[in-house]
Formats: C-alpha cells, structure tokens, sequence
DNA sequence: CCTATCATGTAATCCGTTACATGATTAT
DNA sequence: ATAATCATGTAACGGATTACATGATAGG
C-alpha cells in the first residue's frame, strides 16, 4: 500500500465516484466535464493515471470488466469516502488566485483594447453558456453544484463588465 | 542555445526584468510578490530556475557579481524583449479558471455555512488589501498594473459578496 | 557573541501535460 | 467499405512544488 498525497484531481475523482458510483475512467471524463469540469478542467488522461494512483493506496478499488474489452472499473472504497469526509468538513482559507493569461497580459503593458474586445466576447459566451445551465438544470441537482454555479456566474459578469469597460 | 517553450512564468520573468532592468533573482522575488504576485504566485525556486531556462534559450543573459558572492545576475536580451512584444501583441481567448479550493468543496458537499464564514473573512481581508494598494498607489504606476489591480478588487468584491450571502 | 531571520541556492520528486497509438462505432 | 469520430489507454517529458542546505546580516 503506498502512501500518496490527495490533490485537488484526487478530490475530484473520489466526489464524482461517491457520486456516480462504479465508473470507468471514460465515464469519468464525461462526468467531470459536464458538471466540475466548468471550473476545473482536467485532461483526459488524468482521469486514468488518478485512479490508478488513488487505488495503489487504497482510497478506490478497480476491477476489469470479465468480457470484451476488459475496461477497469473504479469504486471508492471506505478508506475513500472517509478521505472526501475529511476534507470536506474542514474549511479552507486558501484564496483563489486569478490566473488569467489576458490579465498577465494587460498587467505588463499590452493594448487593453484589443485584448478587452477579445475577452470581453469570450466571457459574454461563457456567461450565456452559465445561464444556460442554471437555467435548465433539473431540480434534482444538489446545492453545491448549483452555488458553484452561481459563483461562475458572478465571476463572469463582473469580468465582463471589467472588460467591456476597458474596451471602451 | 536551447529550444525552450515560453509559459506563463516566463512571462513573468521577462516581464519584471524589462521593468527593473538587471535583476538578482531574490530581487525578482520581492517585486514579483510586490505586484504580480497578487494574482500570479511563483515559488522563489522558480525565480532561480526559470531565469537560467531563459538563459539557456537566449532570452536573458546571465553575469555574476566580480566580488563577494558573486550573485547571478540577469539581464533581458533583444530576443527576450522580441518574445514579450510579440506575446503582448497577440490577444488571447483564453478564459480564467475558478481554481478555487472552496469552491470545489462547496461544489462536493461541504456545509456551505462553515466554508463561507471562513471564505468570506478571508476574501474580506484580501480586498481591503487591495484597496489599500490601490489608494496608496504612487502616480507613476502604469496602467497595466493599475487595471489588473482594479479587476482584483471587483473579483474580491464578488466573492465577498457571495461567501457572504452563503454565510447567511 | 549568539540566534533569528533574511538571502541564496540545489536536488529530488511528482503531478500534469503532451504526444502517441490503437480499438470500437457510427455515418455516408 | 471507408472515413470519421468516439473510446481507451500508455509513455515520455518537463515545469512546479517540496525539501534540504548553507551564507550573510541584524538585533538582543
């Protein structure tokens, strides 16, 4: 049983699991990229290497499928959920940082018109996109999913107003 | 000379150098946490091994101090300067991910109260700070700088807002 | 003088990205 | 049938983080 450290990917798989229970690795993808995937994105091949990492120290159990393609199967195992437990019960006073290539841009001196018209588009899309979501989301989705909805949805008109206003 | 990729970090470097001009990497250290830093961490290992990448590639040039500790010291090259116009010329359509460790668990579960109390302190603190650069804020500063700190404070002031709300 | 703290650097590890590759399914 | 796309995986690489370590300087 090795010892791994639990990342914000690891946390993502083992909520999906929790979640979705029995997945494989391209289920998976297709879970996070429609829901956490809009805040979070991962690449397609974290979501084979991270199983198997979370499984070599015991937080998920993987099995094969008997027939066909033989696809391995992850669950969360107890060790897991205990885990997501923990981490979800002590809060956190880590700041988001606003890692944005375009605000970098600005910051050491490009044109912020040009660079505002562009941003300011691709965060209108996104925005509308948002709204789309929420606006359709069944009634069944749980809070959390639908708060940190919310907060993508205030995050963007406040960069949208940010830069339409530097677009002129 | 090396073949390197530019990231973001090299930006950065590029960035202040061209600012500062003929910089230890413990000088970049502090201006960097002084500024971009806000919104762009680095770890201070960064700050010795990125100028030396860049070196290796031609876009600094690096000499040590003749006496004492004989200090690395580098300098942004023509080819450096190239790169930084070139990158700032180009707009990006790249959007900003809510990265935000809160977020994530507010987004599997965990109590939202909680959380938000802590967040909302947290983000409060972080805005005034902000506030206080902003108004303290020597006329010389460029504009760049000054946008990116003004789209800061509106981020901040959104998620005040939000943890706030969630805080009840 | 002694001890914190500031300053300076290196090495190892590891996660995340990128690139590569091939098997299955669907559409034309 | 054939091309295109979806599904499934592996391997290599590299940047970022972490840990370690030592030299200078200032404060007591």
């Amino acid at each position: 049983m090795q010892e791994i450290r639990l990342t914000p990917t690891s946390y993502i798989v083992l909520g999906v699991l929790e979640l979705a229970g029995e997945s494989t690795p391209y289920a998976l993808k297709q879970l996070v990229a429609g829901s956490v995937g809009y805040f979070w994105t991962l690449q397609h091949a974290q979501l084979y290497t991270e199983p198997e990492r979370l499984a070599s120290a015991g937080y998920v159990s993987e099995t094969r499928e008997e027939t066909g393609r033989r696809r391995r199967l992850y669950t969360i195992t107890e060790r897991g959920r205990a885990a997501l437990r923990q981490w979800r019960t002590e809060p956190t006073s880590e700041l988001a940082e606003l890692r944005e290539p375009a605000l970098l841009k600005l910051f050491f001196g490009a044109d912020p018109k040009r660079l505002a018209t562009v941003q300011a588009a691709a965060n209108r899309a996104r925005l509308a996109e948002y709204e789309a979501i929420r606006d359709s989301m069944p009634d069944d989705v749980p809070p959390g999913p639908r708060q940190a909805l919310e907060m993508g949805i205030r995050f963007e008109r406040a960069a949208v107003e940010f830069w339409e206003e530097l677009a002129g």
